[in-house]
DNA sequence: AAAATAATTGACAGTTTTACTCAGGTATGT
DNA sequence: ACATACCTGAGTAAAACTGTCAATTATTTT
């Protein structure tokens, strides 16, 4: 079970364009040096965060991205279905077709349980709620979660 | 995110496996005819099983597998802990080192998060029950579990 | 003891996915 | 016009996935 660093990249960013943005869009390129994440490789990212509603472009000198919502609005899953393929674990389901196997599947259901439950987990986590995290765990001592 | 097949396959085996267990060890060769995997992967698939505890092999003719302990007392996310390298979702942590990412690790509590849910979910569900489910559905009609 | 069965092991190979880079192009503010 | 910064698609090296093959070891039956 492995989630791509694609997602975890895409969290990162956003979490960092949250951060650091006051109104004014915030190009990739500063977002690429804090986070040390390749440019060209962001660039491919946004382009997905945009189309799947997640942030605004502004083309142009000082321009960069915002967020298409407010923070307290777009949720973790929100931001991983729209850079990767699907949240759900196994390949039979795909949320189009439904799942093909008829007969043989008797672990369907345990896959489509555990499918729910971690959209249901990321659903719950907003980004409002992780950029206040590293809000304080940037200001205050280095662990400050539990 | 992903399950990979590795894990699937391990799941459907053993369900198999406890469905026409009847005190014999049964063998991979029935196994593979039952669920079409082949022989070959499957011997990959149970020398892992084995070594997690949650199969006993028996050699030589008549010989095969049985279950290391009672079906309800096995867990799916011990199945597919036996056959993949980690159930939590990202690299960084690794349940042995734990996280080496100090500072940036502002995701982290949500892939740590996830882990748990998903092992919890998984670990909710035992062998015994998928067997059940399983029986239910070849002896009744095909769809019964809604 | 010999033969047959079946688990056991390690090495290897084809395919797919991942995680990027590169080379351009397009829009916009100064 | 020019610099900035988004936009796009093609390409690529490395890793992971999904298996196969060959050979060995242990056990039971004959």
């Amino acid at each position: 079970m492995r989630m791509s660093t694609k997602a975890q990249y895409a969290v990162r960013a956003m979490v960092n364009l949250n951060l650091h943005s006051d109104g004014a869009p915030v190009s990739l390129r500063d977002i690429s040096l804090r986070e040390s994440i390749s440019l060209t490789y962001l660039e491919q990212l946004f382009v997905k965060l945009r189309r799947g509603q997640i942030v605004k472009s502004v083309r142009g000198p000082g321009g960069g991205y915002l967020l298409a919502r407010p923070a307290c609005e777009i949720q973790v899953d929100e931001i991983i279905d729209s850079v990767e393929e699907s949240l759900v674990p196994v390949a039979c389901m795909d949320q189009k077709h439904g799942c093909l196997c008829d007969e043989q599947c008797v672990t369907h259901n345990v896959w489509q349980g555990l499918g729910e439950r971690i959209r249901d987990f990321l659903a719950s986590i907003t980004l409002e709620e992780l950029t206040q995290e590293a809000k304080s765990m940037s200001s205050g001592s280095k662990k400050r979660s539990e």
